[in-house]
DNA sequence: AAGTTCTAGTGTAACGTATTACCACGTCCA
DNA sequence: TGGACGTGGTAATACGTTACACTAGAACTT
């Protein structure tokens, strides 16, 4: 292993001038000094120990990202977005799948902690942090990812997030205009503020537009063990075939994300629904794949790329203590994407037949 | 910050009984000195600092996985399941997203070594790893994920993947099974092992069957910078759309993975190809998403959860030490997966009418 | 009784870097 | 001429943990 004094020994400089070298500080050395350290460190190639470089400086230029799964493709994405935003400012990122397990956050918490990271963006955004509250020293910052955070929050020192609310009540506007009244709502259970904040505004726009809400139209998959992001798509497919076995099925469903939608979309053609012709379905995100789907999935589009951009920067800035930032919570506006999974119900009279040629 | 000698002064003892207590050497020790201890832990909410304790022992128990894109959903599955396992063994994982890219592999097995990382699984099996010997060094060990190894490789310590030629030659004899002769096949650029294999595969059992090959039906993606994985499912549907534009197009096409293949099923549909009655497709790997697409996609099927846990406990077993391993390079067989996007090419005479049923 | 082994610990030197205090040597100006 | 200052560098210490050598006292053995 080579070390900071086997470079010292070759230039035959001292340790410290060595290490002035590697933190820039060699404004007043002697240029053929510099010279000579700069080839030992190429000749003996060698790399700082960042362990010990950080043993020392108490801080690690490594972030956490807890997510709920990195094999929901949102995730993935958002993960390898946040990645490359931290690496851009000489982070790097560790990934922590979760699972929504509130135990398992906790535990990757206290072992970030031990690692010195001090810096974590929540990907996964319980409703509740207490459980996390313990484990979160002071010197934590914590950023929260898709989470809208209320003023005053002690825990959570950043955040940014879409209109979950908007977002929700877009998807919904979208399908009453093209006529639907019986919509269902699909969703794993409502453990998150995301959700919470879907669910709401579906409720918000369905109440202002005079429909009444079935409940039995309300489909939330149980709260069973194991049944983290990983099986999205196959909840969804269980959701809709459930939805569409009632005496009376909805004319559409509003997915809380793309990955419950084309498990939606599986289900129904299992029971030899149509889509949009016998169903319509919105989904939430706007991963790539759903424009691959069949039909194209008609989304709520999360500006994951500048999210992604928005966190890490204030995060790496309060980390830093680099000046003070405006405003450290973020939201977003989403957008309603239209493509051919919605089309107006069987057989009704279309309120917006605007929306028929998008 | 609280550390051991915190621990130690609280509970009385001198911090090498601390530690101790920590690493499990309790065995002799008085019942009531452990219990002290052990209430001074939980007390002062002590968490062993793991870059201290580290910069000790001089590895850390951490993996490094590098693969191409965890947006694309099998390394995000892989990627969850290997962290899974590794954490099982109390072992956590830095997950690097290459994109394929060689200098990037290289900088992250540079930074991981820096980072006092000794084990890295490469998920990315460039065909070369030249670019990558010299930046490792001889204490690391390096397990392979979906590559087959050379034995006498100086780099590769150990491996596990799935056997790539049989799988193509699964597929291939599938669909020359159902009566198909013009084969397609689909693959971003042939730059890694397994896809050589896999293309390999085909060729060899197209040639078996007496099959020649139309160079023109082998459709690569250009070698475009800022193509990686993240757009398999793109490439997936200009390829295909490439393909069924031909004078004399396929009946069927193997595509490299699933996502491809996912990006085929849109593209074909686009154009106005029925799947499967006017064009067959078969993908490799068997994500979740394969069953849920439309149709549910034939596919080859790759054990990830087994590959995953073999790696894991090979590499650990291997930095460890621990016993000698039997055989470090494993193969495993892959299944071909018949599901509804496979049949018979139009108008054509079956060979083998069996695989209609399934 | 003296020697030996065991028990239940203790004391301290590393690990590789960063930081702080310090020093030698010139130069410049009063 | 001497001291303040700037330049280029050295030496010592600390960071939190672990490994290893060590010991005081008790319990055996001969």
């Amino acid at each position: 292993m080579v070390g900071i004094k086997d470079v010292a020994a070759r230039a035959g400089v001292s340790v410290s001038t060595v290490s002035n070298v590697i933190n820039g500080r060699h404004a007043k050395m002697r240029a053929e000094t510099l010279q000579r350290v700069q080839a030992a460190i190429a000749e003996l190639n060698y790399t700082p120990n960042a362990v010990a470089r950080q043993l020392q400086s108490g801080h690690i230029k490594t972030l956490g990202l807890v997510v709920p799964s990195v094999a929901n493709p949102f995730w993935g994405n958002v993960s390898q977005l946040i990645e490359k935003e931290a690496q851009q400012r000489g982070y790097q990122v560790m990934i922590c799948n979760a699972e929504r397990d509130p135990k398992l956050e906790a535990d990757y918490l206290k072992s970030l902690y031990g690692s010195s990271i001090r810096g974590v963006i929540l990907g996964s955004s319980p409703l509740s942090l207490s459980h996390l509250s313990e484990h979160i020293s002071k010197d934590m910052r914590i950023a929260a990812f898709d989470r809208k955070t209320r003023a005053g929050n002690d825990v959570i020192s950043c955040s940014v997030s879409v209109d979950q609310d908007l977002g929700a009540r877009l998807a919904t506007r979208h399908l009453i205009g093209l006529g639907h009244t019986r919509i269902g709502f699909i969703s794993g259970p409502i453990g998150t503020a995301s959700r919470t904040g879907r669910l709401a505004g579906m409720r918000a726009e369905m109440e202002r537009s005079g429909i009444e809400i079935d409940e039995s139209l309300i489909w939330l998959a149980p709260d069973a063990a194991g049944f983290g992001d990983s099986h999205a798509a196959e909840l969804g497919r269980i959701g809709i075939r459930e939805l569409l076995t009632l005496d009376d099925p909805p004319t559409a469903v509003f997915s809380v994300n793309d990955m419950y939608a084309i498990g939606a979309l599986s289900g129904a053609r299992e029971l030899g629904y149509r889509v949009p012709e016998d169903l319509s379905v919105v989904g939430f995100d706007d991963i790539y794949l759903a424009k691959v789907m069949h039909p194209p999935l008609t989304t709520i589009r999360q500006p994951a790329d500048l999210m992604a951009e928005l966190v890490v920067s204030r995060l790496i800035d309060q980390l830093e203590g680099t000046d003070e930032i405006a405003e450290p919570h973020v939201v977003l506006r989403p957008d309603l994407v239209v493509r051919s999974s919605t089309t107006a119900p069987a057989g009704a009279i279309r309120s917006h037949p605007r929306f028929h040629t998008q």
